[in-house]
DNA sequence: GTCACATATATAGCGCCGATATATCGCCCC
DNA sequence: GGGGCGATATATCGGCGCTATATATGTGAC
């Protein structure tokens, strides 16, 4: 699924700049479980004006470049709903962490600590702003907040009593160096 | 963390081919959390041998194109220690099962439920795969399978108790088009 | 017998991220 | 009052990496 097709599902929740679209995907509720940014973002735009998927409205500011405000055409609604129809491509987990701990056997075990520690905090941090519902939000939105907040749970709880298990295992460092 | 960094790590548990390392990101141990292809590994591993973390070995085959057979240096051994040392980015997690599920009052009913059943099927087929010790695992790779495993089974206990919230807000689609 | 799959390397095309450039305003701190 | 930082806002370049494809052959299924 491209960068255009997540652009017209952004403007499904009302018309947006560039700018505001790349926050959706930075801090907002789309955050989570899809990235996108300003080098695919604004070609994209561009390119569904020309194929007139959406229209642009250039509001002039004073001082400052003019705010482009994006919005779908019934052209545009058709093809997101297409793209939904389509086959989804299965989801993609990247994790450095779990690259990392692949490797505790050869970890100091401090650093193997602090990663945890580190780990637990940011989950921490993620699972409390999920556990808040938003009025506004479409049943779909308060579904996936709470399906990720199930999740960064349930990765907290595995790691607060599996954490011995790569500790254990890493190394004992002498003194100093 | 680049894709060649990546390649020392899959070289830490023994010399591979290009073939063998791409393996591990398709079916392998890696493959929950890690994606590289061809594309990436290939080129990677000709700049690891220029810069001497890795050594290749041609094995010559016969009717086949020779197997090459990268091994890590020490060089590689401390370029890999390094990198892990260093600040790690926070996971990558893309998922357009989510993204679509926002729409979900904007689809038919019928969908959305083909969608779950999908999800549901897939999810447990993998939880099923990370059920499965392996004696030859490092620590590490038990703790990420176990890892795995957590976070499959939640998002499936997720999914069963919580489908209802999309399958309702769906579109009751009409007796036929 | 042939069709699909596994082994094995390699590259071209293209999509996307990260960094950078430009310009201004508001806010905080000194 | 002034200096620096972060937010607002658009845009592009370079380079990394995925997808698909090319090449060549052995093996097992039907």
């Amino acid at each position: 699924m491209h960068v255009t097709t997540l652009c017209l599902g952004a403007l499904v929740f009302g018309d947006a700049t560039g700018y505001e679209i790349n926050k959706m995907f930075e801090d907002g509720p789309f955050s989570h479980f899809l990235d996108a940014s300003y080098g695919s973002i604004y070609p994209a735009l561009t390119r569904l004006t020309e194929e007139g998927l959406v229209t642009c409205k250039a509001e002039p500011q004073e001082r400052r470049p003019d705010k482009k405000i994006y919005s779908l055409t019934e052209n545009g609604r058709r093809q997101l709903s297409n793209a939904l129809g389509q086959q989804l491509a299965p989801d993609k987990f990247r994790s450095e962490f779990l690259f990392t701990v692949l490797f505790a056997h050869l970890l100091p075990r401090d650093r193997v600590r602090a990663l945890v520690d580190q780990r637990l905090s940011t989950m921490k941090e993620k699972a409390q702003q999920l556990s808040e519902p938003d009025e506004d939000d479409t049943p779909g939105m308060d579904f996936a907040r709470q399906y990720g907040h199930a999740v960064f749970t349930a990765s907290i709880d595995f790691l607060e009593r599996n954490r011995h298990l790569i500790e254990d295992a890493a190394i004992e460092e002498k003194a100093h160096a």
